[in-house]
DNA sequence: ATAGTTGCTGACTGTTAGTCAGTTGTTGTG
DNA sequence: CACAACAACTGACTAACAGTCAGCAACTAT
């Protein structure tokens, strides 16, 4: 009897609309204005039964912040799909996940929350678990990517490829980070526009990967 | 009459009690678990006293992270005043802002805290006016060195120095923000130490401004 | 001595995350 | 069909806490 699985099926609807409702709610309000009945009210469910789903409202948002991941690692791997040299698919997920964080301000803000405050969480739970597993993920498919590259002769590199991934993705979600900051709040004293920025640094970082003969002439 | 001037001192004074309190309470439990009458306490004075100096909790915990920019903004200046060549002050910097990060793990976290929620605050008040303040001041510093470098002819680029001091800044930035990440969750398959990560990154920056000519051969 | 001013207090309020005893609805069984 | 067992859901309730404000204390000036 397929009851059990049914069951299954449905637990992991509600989920999913809830997920939407808070979506909906944070998004609009902002994490701290919004308040779990807010987000009750838009699932058409009562408070008590989100907490049937979510241990908490950081461990909601933590649910959307997975989303977010999972469309970001979704828009790498498209991305890379397009090229076939190693190099040129470090570069097309560094383009990815400045698009990614154009696209989706949303998503972008609840990665950057956690990311900014996981360091409090001095908490148990598997939520942390989770969290990290994201981000390992990602790590190794950057990893996979530039050993892909070395093995084409695109890169060359001087580091052990699992160092040099952490410094990229730091690197890179670092300079992310500024922009989005100096996007949001446009100082006076800034002249150039958020994407030069951004395209300095792809070059700057290509100087540091490529391998000059297997460069590609377009 | 000095009473205005001494009434000035003596506000300044208890502000300062107010963040000693403060610190000592938000490092002590992490800012979520802390509340302002646990502060209040260790000031030795009413919790309403409190919000006579600070309009809010998180303008309270603004108060430290000026705090931890000042500290690391003096470290910066003072490991670059041991240098002479600005390739030298820049690699300077970039060692005092890793070593800042582990002297100061909380000043640390709450540079990240307002890092990754300044883009929460929707809201007005003079609080983000300080906080990017602060971020600028130091860019400026950054770009400042920067100028030095190229010319005493020790740092050679392409890119526009505002925008480079961006670029660095963001790097760095997000590469000891990772650092700092895995150092505290401590994941089974990382197998080098964090401060291997910071090396590997500061010979790669090393790279993209050196004039080789110039370099110091030590 | 007294009026004015500034600084401090802590009981109070409003809000909200999180809980739980009870209700509703669904499934499987005699 | 009746009825027990179980699962999903409810919303009034509690506890905790940020922030307020009417009143008090201490200092200053005349």
């Amino acid at each position: 009897m397929g009851v059990q699985e049914r069951r299954e099926r449905e637990k992991e609807q509600r989920k999913n609309d809830i997920l939407d409702a808070a979506e909906q709610v944070f998004f609009e309000k902002g994490l701290s204005l919004s308040t779990m009945d807010d987000v009750a009210d838009a699932a058409e469910l009562s408070k008590g039964t989100l907490y049937l789903y979510f241990k908490s409202k950081q461990e909601l948002y933590l649910g959307i912040h997975q989303r977010g991941f999972v469309k970001m690692h979704e828009m790498f791997a498209a991305a890379a799909a397009l090229h076939n040299l190693g190099v040129d698919k470090i570069r097309a997920i560094g383009h990815a996940y400045y698009e990614f964080a154009k696209q989706y301000p949303d998503y972008y803000k609840a990665i950057m929350y956690f990311e900014g405050s996981v360091l409090d969480f001095t908490s148990d739970s598997e939520m942390i678990e989770i969290y990290h597993q994201d981000g390992h993920q990602v790590m190794e498919f950057v990893q996979k990517v530039l050993h892909k590259g070395i093995d084409d002769g695109s890169i060359v590199t001087d580091f052990q490829v699992d160092r040099l991934a952490f410094i990229l993705w730091g690197q890179i979600s670092g300079v992310i980070q500024i922009i989005s900051k100096i996007s949001q709040h446009p100082e006076k004293s800034i002249k150039f526009n958020p994407y030069e920025l951004f395209d300095d640094y792809m070059q700057l970082m290509g100087k540091l990967l490529v391998n000059p003969d297997k460069e590609d002439k377009s």
